[in-house]
RNA sequence: GGGCGCUUAGCUCAGUUGGUUAGAGCGUCUCGUUUACACCGAGAAGGCCACAGGUUCGAGCCCUGUAGCGCCCACCA
């Protein structure tokens, strides 16, 4: 036996770098580099940060979850691989990078120029990349940091450059003139998901429109009307539909088409929409069902085009003053109403978005693929999750998913933004003469992987690359095997199938795709869609869900509410383990989490007081080497290791059914309220009866396995009080070590139980009576058993009972030995207690509190009579329960009996 | 407008196919430095499980409806 001191108390500052030092150098990050065959393999790609600066709660909770998945997973024998990386974000970086210059150096991106704007750019995204880096391995992550990878660098580089023209040959990628949400401020399209609503009071203008009167929100858009749209049953209208006229705004006649279309709702204004394809979404898609012309108003700069005619030049803002103005001038103002109303704005700046048509490229989300059966990227993507071949959870989330996917638009994928992946395409100038304005078709048009020297087609040399940028989701679309080494290791066969080789082999479908329910659309689809199309299976087999950190009142965490919690400074001031728990119990997947700094602090006590049990455990000695198993000798002993056995089964299901709360409780409740409130108190008195070393072999074997439960929580402080007890050398690590297994639950295991339920309550009696009667606590007083069938019991437990319950005496006996004088007495399990306090006890006041507990036990026995007496229950309920409710049925007689007995004693 | 979720102790939440007298942590109150731990221990109080019906021998759990709260999607020109 060796006897180890641990320090008084858990000090996570001086242990937790050194000990991620000690995993990272020792390179088991690396499944390449783990003990044992491990032919089964555990991925999870990390969802990588925004290369935007810091991170924040909700990350370190995302880290925890993922790092629980991978060491459970790597103890469990498995090749566990866990890759970080990092995302370039380009709207989101380029927007952060533009403040930052303008607040610190006054200058805008067009001072720069694109170049050294982007490298501008670079050099902040190297900053972050590092800050990330350090805040990632502080909270103890186990990823493979060989393998790390960025959204931007070369390797994704190349596999968003193949992707694009395989898509572009497939005739997935096209180019189109379309109606695109554009961001004046950000001078670039947004996709749809990329918009959102803000309330807004707003004003609603009753023009006079030819025949008819409109109500718009947006006067200045009439400008580009090319139609007006009745509902078809409209009586007033009806007889319109398919017929022209022409209106004049003050700009010119403009040729305008009555259509119908269901969804007019004739109730609202004035039941005749006016509809201006080019600036409205709904509109263009009227117009393009009806066939009407397109006619833009509003250009990329926000301002009004030359088919604005006197209005042009102007800002959309000073047009609509000054057309508002002269439309009321001329009487053709019929009235204004106030209207609230949404209004799109873009998620990174809030700009007002300004539907347009633009010439972009997009991804047919429609078409049939002929190696993939005929299938539409659409199909292909609701069919993934329809299927079961990825479940998500929680599984309401499969609902919100496939409806979004159903009603997937045209995904617009270019932008113009400058930072980010530039779309592989040139345009000859000489097969073309350039690109004409808003020419359709793709003569001219060269989609490369490498940056072509001359046109391919008429040879000439007058090349310019398109200079628009892909949607930052176009590569994180690809992140599960753009990591993996894609497209070298996944080469297509003619008939399109994917021969898989490498990392992607090994590692793909990934296991869990663990991220927030906020990105489901935005990321989680857009990698359903990619994977799909690119290798024709699945990115990942489980989508993990996590709901958003919120502060202690349910609000989310801002800087402007001054309720941040930043992950480091709690990490640093309670150990990473504490904040790590504190992520984890309570956390059910998409549900958001509430967070608090005394909620921390509580889980700081609980590491230190798993260090404190180590403490006492490891001061007693253990056994050299790797404790075995022992031979249980006692009730007790054989007790807390059925527990511990059903605790490892237990958290072994749950971690296995991607449950990762309830574990870390039924840990909690197991480690305090069973091994140190009771076994251990036990342990100290049995411990002294035995002659051997008995009991601190059970005790090294629970603690031993019980810290390579707990690893997967709470790793660091795990680490270090394995590193001082039970290491066979500084090779000998927890975070590899075998994840227990024990035997099945044994035959008698439910009469451990109840005896040791027996005992327990017992002790907690004769605690409640001395607390009861304000008996002082360091007073040792005597007590009575009149113990019936549990003679053996409590006879062998005496010591037990006299040490935990704090009694001088206790006498034992079979039956009928009641002691003189007052005493205080209960039953319990069956057993008869007399506590003689002497002049403490009042005898009416116990004789009341004795005939209390005896109404309440009969008011029990009659519920259990009315049940039993009960023919349809007796005939209907499952066998168990009617003779479980018998047996409760005695217990509740003898009780009584035995009460009513204590009472008349009393007298 | 459409969809989803929630409502259990003062607070945060468990409660897995319906079956002990509904649990835990925090907080509150009482007592306590028993040599692992005051970042601790012992004990206590506290709940018509939102409401109303229904199914069932039996409902916190299943069904229907109502109310309140929250979220997502669509979006009115």
């Amino acid at each position: 036996m060796k006897k180890i001191e641990l320090a008084k108390a858990y000090e996570p500052q001086s242990v937790e770098d050194g000990i991620y030092r000690d995993w990272e150098q020792s390179g088991l990050f690396n499944p390449d580099n783990l003990p044992g065959k491990r032919d089964e393999s555990f991925t999870v790609i990390m969802p990588p940060p925004n290369a935007t600066g810091t991170l924040h709660i909700g990350h370190a909770m995302f880290l925890t979850l993922e790092d629980i998945m991978v060491r459970f997973a790597r103890m469990r024998g498995k090749a566990a691989l866990w890759l970080p990386g990092t995302d370039h974000a380009s709207i989101a970086t380029q927007a952060k990078v533009e403040k930052i210059v303008a607040k610190e150096e006054g200058k805008t991106k067009y001072d720069y120029g694109r170049e050294a704007f982007i490298e501008r750019i670079k050099k902040f995204v190297g900053g972050s990349q590092a800050t990330i880096r350090r805040q990632v391995r502080k909270m103890g992550a186990s990823c493979d940091w060989s393998r790390e990878a960025y959204t931007l660098d070369d390797p994704r580089s190349r596999a968003v450059r193949e992707m694009f023209v395989r898509m572009f040959d497939d005739g997935l990628i096209y180019r189109g003139y379309r109606i695109v949400n554009w961001c004046p401020r950000c001078e670039s399209t947004l996709a749809d998901d990329e918009v959102e609503y803000r309330e807004q009071r707003g004003r609603l203008y009753f023009m006079k429109y030819g025949p008819f009167t409109v109500a718009t929100t947006r006067p200045e858009t009439k400008l580009g009307d090319t139609g007006v749209a009745v509902h078809p049953e409209d009586a007033r209208y009806r007889d319109m539909i398919g017929t022209e006229f022409e209106v004049d705004f003050g700009i010119g006649p403009q040729r305008i088409r009555v259509i119908a279309d269901g969804s007019v709702d004739p109730e609202f204004g004035s039941g005749v929409v006016g509809l201006t394809p080019a600036h409205s979404a709904v509109d263009f898609e009227m117009a393009e069902r009806n066939g009407l012309p397109i006619r833009k108003v509003i250009g990329e700069d926000g301002k009004m085009t030359a088919l604005a005619g006197r209005y042009a030049g102007m800002t959309v803002e000073e047009c609509r003053t000054r057309f508002v103005a002269d439309l009321e001038a001329k009487g053709l103002m019929e009235k204004v109403e106030d209207l609230d109303n949404n209004i799109s704005v873009c998620y990174r700046c809030a700009t007002p978005i300004e539907p347009l048509t633009s010439r972009q490229w997009f991804i047919d989300v429609n078409r049939p693929i002929a190696d993939r059966e005929n299938k539409s990227l659409k199909e292909l993507s609701v069919e993934a999750v329809r299927s079961g071949n990825i479940r998500i959870v929680p599984d309401r989330f499969e609902k919100v998913y496939c409806r979004w996917m159903e009603n997937l638009r045209p995904w617009c994928i270019s932008r113009q933004i400058w930072f980010g992946h530039q779309v592989p395409v040139w345009y000859c100038d000489d097969c073309r003469g350039g690109l004409a304005a808003d020419g359709d078709g793709l003569e001219g048009v060269i989609v490369s992987r490498d940056t072509p020297d001359s046109c391919p087609k008429c040879g000439g040399a007058n090349l310019r690359r398109d200079t628009d940028t892909l949607d930052t989701w176009f590569s994180s679309g690809m992140w599960t095997f753009s990591t993996l080494g894609w497209p070298d290791n996944a080469k297509v066969g003619p008939d399109g199938t994917v021969e898989k080789t490498g990392d992607i082999k090994r590692f793909h479908p990934t296991s869990i795709m663990e991220t927030g329910y906020d990105i489901l659309p935005f990321w989680v689809a857009r990698m359903i869609l990619m994977t799909t199309y690119a290798l024709g299976e699945v990115p990942f087999r489980n989508v993990y869900l996590h709901g958003l950190v919120r502060d202690e009142q349910g609000r989310k965490m801002s800087k402007s509410l001054e309720n941040i919690i930043d992950p480091m400074d709690v990490a640093e001031k309670y150990g990473t383990d504490a904040v790590r728990l504190s992520l984890t119990i309570g956390n059910a997947p998409g549900n958001d989490l509430k967070m608090s700094e005394d909620k921390i602090a509580y889980f700081r006590n609980f590491a230190n007081k798993l260090w404190n049990i180590s403490r006492f455990i490891l001061m007693g000695g253990i056994p050299e080497g790797n404790p075995a198993r022992p031979e249980p000798r006692t009730l007790a002993d054989r007790w807390i290791l059925a527990r511990f056995d059903e605790t490892v089964r237990s958290v072994t299901a749950d971690l296995e059914g991607m449950n990762y709360s309830r574990p870390g409780e039924t840990l909690r409740d197991f480690t305090w309220n069973e091994l140190a409130d009771w076994y251990l108190e036990i342990a100290k008195i049995e411990k002294a009866q035995e002659n051997d070393d008995n009991k601190q072999k059970i005790l090294a074997y629970l603690l031993s396995n019980l810290l390579k439960l707990w690893h997967p929580f709470m790793p660091f402080v795990t680490e270090e009080i394995w590193r001082q007890a039970f290491a066979a050398g500084p090779e000998d690590r927890i975070m590899v070590a075998e994840w227990p297994e024990v035997p099945a639950a044994a035959a008698d295991d439910g009469a451990v139980m109840d005896g040791m339920a027996a005992l327990r309550e017992i002790i907690v009696t004769i605690r409640n009576i001395r607390s009861e009667y304000g008996v002082e606590a360091a007073k040792k007083i005597g007590a009575v058993a009149v113990a019936g069938d549990r003679i053996d019991l409590v006879s062998r437990h005496a010591q037990v009972i006299r040490g935990l319950a704090r009694l001088g005496e206790l006498r034992v006996s079979a039956e009928g030995d009641r002691p003189e004088g007052q005493v205080a007495a209960a039953v319990v399990a069956g057993v008869q207690l007399f506590v003689p306090l002497g002049d403490l006890v009042d005898a009416d006041a116990e004789k009341e509190r004795l005939n209390r507990e005896l109404a309440d036990a009969e008011k029990y026995l009659a519920a259990l009579k009315g049940k039993l007496g009960n023919a349809d229950f007796v005939a209907k309920a499952p066998e168990a329960v009617v003779a479980a409710e018998r047996e409760k049925l005695a217990a509740q007689e003898d009780k009584i009996a035995k009460l009513r007995g204590q009472v008349a004693g009393m007298s």
